[in-house]
DNA sequence: TTGATTTATCTTATGTGTAAACTATTTTTG
DNA sequence: CAAAAATAGTTTACACATAAGATAAATCAA
């Protein structure tokens, strides 16, 4: 992308934009690779247990499950069969709307995800290591009203 | 993932690394479906574009280009096999390693890219338009110490 | 120089993401 | 209530990503 044609303006954004893409799949690729190699999942199936698991009792529609995702909410029902082949959620019908259902994390599912989310907590905290709390926490705050900018 | 297991340094990794998914997957998303709608690409395929396009005379062998890459490497292929179907890049043989290919943009491909650069620039100049300039340099700045740290 | 190793790329199989069309059900509207 | 619209989810087709293994050419080592 040619420099001079664009303003100073759009020049920072360019930049901020290109390094966040380098960065956070950077980042997502670490993680994920972790993941893959440790526990046979990706960044999406931890997403799908970690909604799930905080809704332990109740479970979720597959359209609320779908909302709450971070990463992509693209072929849910693929994801879902997927999981459900491997034991890790279970869907039922839901009586008081027959075009619903809802999904649960299963007993094995918890178990792994329990697993996951310990490992994934130290590979986290390993790759951000070089970042100073403080830093952090300023950097967390920044993100989270730039997002809300976003809409 | 109950906070509570987790040390104060590895609650504020957690929080810093779901903010930064959170934002840039949305960023990404705006940003793929303004491409998308507007010109029939995505990142992927844009990224290809202005690695090329910086290397017009030479090209680039499918190694190199996939080395650049900002998004992902897999299936550089298949990635560019169908862009060339679309007459948006060409493969040529290489005469001093015939293992190698050099890869070059064609016309129809820096047209488009011209294009999709400039409409590029002016909705990611949109989406972070909340953010001040001194801040976007200063999270620049940091997201590129950041990066590197992460080797 | 020959054989072993490395390198560059491709092939294959499978998992995942996107979009559009479709089915079944529920809700809204007249 | 009946017809129309909206909603929840699936299906299909295709694009793209990941990983393992294959192929061919180049390089290294004995």
């Amino acid at each position: 992308m040619p420099d001079t044609e664009f303003s100073e303006r759009q020049r920072a954004s360019l930049k901020l934009w290109i390094e966040l893409l380098r960065y956070s799949s950077k980042l997502e690729q670490i993680i994920d690779d972790k993941l893959r190699q440790n526990h046979g999942q990706n960044i999406s199936r931890f997403d799908v247990l970690s909604q799930l698991v905080r809704e332990t009792e109740n479970g979720l529609t597959v359209g609320e499950l779908a909302g709450r995702m971070i990463a992509s909410k693209g072929n849910i029902t693929g994801l879902l069969d997927r999981m459900g082949k491997d034991d890790l959620i279970k869907k039922e019908a839901k009586t008081d709307d027959r075009r619903s259902y809802l999904v649960h994390i299963t007993d094995k599912g918890r178990a792994l995800f329990d697993k996951m989310a310990k490992n994934n907590a130290h590979w986290v905290e390993q790759a951000l290591k070089a970042i100073d709390i403080d830093h952090m926490n300023e950097f967390t705050q920044f993100l989270s009203k730039a997002r809300n900018s976003l809409d």
